[in-house]
This record gives structure tokens, C-alpha cells and sequence, in this order.
DNA sequence: TACAGCCATGTTGACGTAAACATGAAGCAA
DNA sequence: TTGCTTCATGTTTACGTCAACATGGCTGTA
């Protein structure tokens, strides 16, 4: 910055002003001093800004895998929308969900540079009482348990469960099958939950819940024992993974969907639509989980009232997968 | 700082020295001064850090679309490898991928706080004479074309399409047909050139290129025209999803898959396995990938000598969706 | 002319840290 | 004992920026 203020014959302060859009500053002097930045190739140095001003214009997201289609798509929202607030993203990823590697990365955190954390964890595994975040550092929670003293962004995850089971249940299927996601989400107890209570609601018979973990390999596996059941009309898969799995144990047990089998699935992947028949699911709105708890982080980190909680409808998107229950 | 000084009798210096782990502190004194530090609440500011080090331990990351699965994977074995060195992800999303949109991230990403960047862009759409990165500032390309003046690690693109090619010739099918990603990628022009090289080098005839952009819908439409032709026995996608989407339009065509056509993909997602039929594919290793992109990056921050481009073997996947060519 | 008010610009200092250098005590060999 | 080394710890300073205050020229009015 000195050297910009010697080239352009001003003072750092000037320098400064013009590199922060002040408006006090004469026309002329503002082109001396572009031209000199220019010229020499002059960056800000956030390092310092940030230490003058006490804020860091960067925002943390804590996740568990990267890899899951829901994850990823709320970091692409949640990257944009703090890009479009003129912030950045810190990325801080846990590879082994051990409750260990959380604390860890609360540890770190402590030492990054950001002003505010979104926390994309699902699981029970952190808890709250033994991570000590920064009083004051404003937190967002997506996708995780009510119970929690930061606000919450969440998909409504029982509405949906209720769309997909009273779906097949209005095509006349006598109950559903239901592959349930890790007993250690709360999206999946939630979905397991809202569809055990809406089959209730309609009288029909509740089957033993099947216990899966996302994976295409547990819709396969459970997929395998339905088909060779023959009273089963109607499976509903917690996510779109499983439900792949599903239909192709369906597939090689030479079972017709929806002839014989309804299948649907939750979250409508890119490729569900692709899938063979294709997935009845429902949809969720990722972009907007991401933007929204970008939005309440940035209420938090730059406004001062209190955080409402979010929640996010879902929609069923009716697909070739399910059909009318078969005859007899 | 001061107040743990005060708090436990010794200068700001010795505090410092603690707090980076030096060995130079008695141990008496280390334990006082954890023991303010942690009555205290304290937490060393890393801007005053980065500041007083010229260092900023983080690293950028420029990224097109995150949905894509090789992107996503790619972030998430970059993340893992900045974690384990100490370092931490700064990620730079560019939403439209217009050429202003870049200029923009490089803008911004002059202002942000990272080390070295690696960047994540497949397509040309980035001049590298416009962009004018901070001199001295290391940064990595990642599946881009080796033209650039930075060091690349990419896929071996060139073998996948190879592998898959020959296999199919040598299943005995006469030709193979390709499904191509999108002009703009270098990756989809490699894996084409070298689908038509093999072609030529095994005397067959090379059919013309359908141009498609990675979508399962691109697949759909190139499989239903596919699907028509009774001469066409074998399509090699130039990744999965289009595999799934010309896996589709053949099953409503009601074409056998693979005992009349057989269909081999590019990636092997998590879900191409339990396709119907499960996908012959070529596996990238978007693992190794980013981490191959890390560990030369961090040679390029804390090496000194000239950092090597790094090529990923592939390596292809046989699953049911390939199959003899069908007689006659 | 005199004085107030405004505006562009300059000067000073502080943010929290760690490197460089300084100090002083303890240990050890000649 | 003397002189030298080693090691723990303290003091000073600079990193680059920007807020707060200071300065000085210009304009307009009484």
C-alpha cells in the first residue's frame, strides 16, 4: 500500500479510501491512484483488513461427506448465496464421523478465520454440551434434531415421508414397505417416523421396519428379501440410492415395476428421472436449505434480532416406478 | 494475548511460544500459561497470525458446478488432504460459467485470504492471458489441457477411452458409437480422440460423434436415435449419466441390453452398479486426484523446485451392461 | 475583509501476533 | 575461580489496514 501511495503521490489513507469506494475522494487523485494500483499490481491485503476490522468476510460450513447428492448440493447453495453476500466459503470437512474428528474440527474451527458456521452434520454424533464453540460466533444447524440451542434450517422431512406413503396407499396398495436410512439421522428417523404414523392414520398394517444406510448395496440387499415376498406391493425407500438398489434386486428377481411392485424413493437425484422405470421420489429443494441458511447465518452475523427457524416443503414427483396395486 | 500474559505471569512472547508448540518453554511454565488460556477462553486470532506470518494456511479452490459427481468427489479428496497438511478450503464457486463470471472469482479471489490455488475447470472458457492471477501465487490445474502454464493433474483420459473402446472391439462388435461430453471440456475431446484413435487403429469405422453435454437427458435423446438403428451394437458414453439416459431409451425401445447393444460409461458413479443392466464403465480416481492436486500444490507453497504434472491411471470396470456383439 | 463551514487529504495509532534480538541465570570445563 | 555455553524468558518492532483526528485550502456570506 505504501509503495501505491508513493507512486501515485497520496497518502496510504487515500489509498486506502479509494480501494474501499469512498466517495470523499477527488475524481482526479481516484484515477492516480487506480492507475498506480494497477501498475503495481497492488492487492489488499485481507490479512490485515480482516484484523483491522475484527470481521472476515468468510463463512464455515462443517460437513461429513461431501459425497452424498444432498450434501453437495446445499454446499453449492450455500457457496453462491454467500458469494452473491459477497463472502466466502471455509470449508471444514470430517472425514470419519467419530465424535473425535468432530471435536477436532470444532477445534479448528476456533482458529479459522470466519464469522459465522452452518454445521451440515445429520447425525447424533456431536454433542453440543462438549463442543465449545466461540460465544458469540453465530451457528446455523441444517438437517438435524429440533433440540438444538442454534436456529434451524431443515427440509420438512415428515411431509415428505407422508406425500410418498399416502401416494401409494391412494394407488390401493394395502401398506408400504419402508427401507429406512441409519438409525443415527434424524432425516431418517423423521422420514421412518412420518410414514409409520401415516400408515396408521390409514389403518393399514405397519411392516418390520428395514434398516439400510443410504447405500445402493442396502437397497440391493432388502430389495432381494421383498421381491421374494409376494405380498409386497409397495416399498418406500428414504432415499433415491436405495431405492436404485431396490429396483434392480426387483430387476434380476424378474419382478415388474410398478406391475407388480411400486417403488419410490426421496430426495430426486439428476439421474432418478433416468433410472429404469423412472423413480417416483420426492423432491427436495437443496438450493433453497442452502440459501435460506445462508441467509439466517448472515441475520445472525450481521443483524441482531433473533433467528427464526426454517422449514422447507417438499413435492412428490410421480414417476413410472409406482403404479396402481396389482389385482387380487 | 495480553490477558493470558498478565494471567499467568510471563511476557505475550511466551504465550505465543506455547500456543505454536515450541520446545523452548519450560514445562512448568507451558502448563501456566495452557491453564490461563484455557480460564481465559482464549483463541489465537488467526488474521493477526496470518498478518504477522504472511501466511494464511488455507487454500483455494475454483469450481464450476459442485453437482457434478467428479467435481464432488474431487473437492471432497482435496478438502481431506488440505485437513490432514493443516491447511483449510477456501472454495470459489463460479455459478455461470460465462467468461465474466471467471474473471470475476479470480478478482475475488485476489482479495481472499488462501496460499495457492487449485482450480477446477474443465472447459476453455478461462484465457489465461485475461486472467491475472497475484505473480508468485501457486496454483494447480486440474483436468484441464496441458497447455496451461501451471502444473496439471488430471485423469489419464486418453487410456479410459482406450479401455473401453477395445474392450467393446474385442467383444467383437464392429464398431463403436460414442456419446460425446461437450465441445467446451477438454476431457470430452480427449476421451473422444482417443475413442476415434483407437477406432482407426483397429481398422474400424469411426460413425459419426454424437455431441452431447453429460446429461442423462443428452443420453436419452442420442439413445432413442441409437436404439432405431439396427446396425448399432455398441456405445461407449463419454460418462455415466449419459450411459443411463441411453440405457433408458433403450429399454423403451425395448432393446436388449447387452445381448443386442451393449453400453459402457465413463466415472463409475456410486450408482452405476446397480444400473439396469449394472454399467461397464471406465473408474476415475477423483480421489487421488485431488489429493495428488494438494500434495503438488503444497510442494508449489513450501518446496521451492519446479513442480511435475501428475497423469491417473484408470481402469475399466466389466459389468453386464457389455457383452458379445450379437451374431450375425 | 473576516470568519464559518465544507471538503480533500494527511498523520497517528492500534488491531494481535511472532521474529529478532536482548537479558540473565545456570551449568560446566579449564 | 573464570569464562564460555546453553536455555528460558522478556523487550522491541513490524506486518498492512483503517478509524479517528488533524490540517489546510476553498467557498460563500455578513
Amino acid at each position: 500500500m505504501a509503495d501505491v501511495a508513493l507512486e501515485a503521490g497520496v497518502s496510504g489513507q487515500t489509498v486506502s479510501r479509494v480501494s474501499n469506494g469512498r466517495s470523499n475522494v477527488d475524481e482526479s487523485t481516484r484515477e492516480r491512484v487506480l492507475e498506480a494500483m494497477n501498475r503495481l499490481g497492488y492487492r489488499p491485503n485481507s490479512a490485515a483488513r480482516a484484523l483491522r476490522l475484527g470481521r472476515f468476510r468468510s463463512i464455515g460450513v462443517i460437513m461429513f461427506t461431501l459425497s452424498s447428492f444432498g450434501n453437495m448440493r446445499t454446499l453449492d447453495a450455500i457457496a453462491s448465496a454467500a458469494a452473491a453476500a459477497g463472502y466466502s466459503i471455509t470449508l471444514i470437512p470430517i472425514a470419519h464421523p467419530t465424535r473425535g474428528a468432530v471435536s477436532g474440527a470444532f477445534d479448528r474451527l476456533n482458529q479459522q478465520a470466519v464469522d459465522g458456521v452452518v454445521i451440515v452434520i445429520e447425525a447424533h454424533l456431536f454433542d453440543e454440551a462438549h463442543l465449545d464453540l466461540p460465544d458469540g460466533l453465530p451457528v446455523v444447524v441444517i438437517d438435524s434434531s429440533a433440540r438444538t440451542r442454534y436456529p434451524v434450517v431443515d427440509t420438512d422431512q415428515a411431509e415428505g415421508a407422508r406425500l410418498a406413503t399416502e401416494h401409494l396407499l391412494e394407488l390401493g396398495h394395502q401398506t408400504v414397505w419402508h427401507i429406512a436410512g441409519p438409525a443415527e439421522s434424524y432425516s431418517a428417523i423423521r422420514r421412518r417416523d412420518s410414514w409409520e404414523a401415516t400408515l396408521r392414520q390409514h389403518g393399514a398394517v405397519v411392516p418390520p421396519v428395514l434398516a439400510g444406510d443410504w447405500s445402493t448395496d442396502a437397497g440391493y440387499r432388502h430389495g432381494l428379501v421383498l421381491a421374494a415376498d409376494p405380498t409386497v406391493t409397495a416399498i418406500f425407500a428414504a432415499n433415491d440410492q436405495m431405492a436404485l438398489g431396490a429396483l434392480r434386486a426387483l430387476h434380476e428377481a424378474g419382478r415388474a415395476v410398478p406391475a407388480e411392485i411400486s417403488v419410490v424413493g426421496f430426495d430426486d437425484m439428476e439421474e432418478s428421472a433416468s433410472f429404469w422405470p423412472p423413480l417416483t421420489t420426492v423432491r427436495q429443494y437443496f438450493d433453497k436449505v442452502g440459501a435460506r441458511s445462508v441467509a439466517a447465518l448472515l441475520e445472525g452475523i450481521e443483524g441482531d434480532g433473533p433467528v427464526a427457524n426454517v422449514t422447507v416443503p417438499t413435492r412428490l414427483i410421480v414417476r413410472a416406478s409406482s403404479g396402481p396395486a396389482p389385482a387380487g
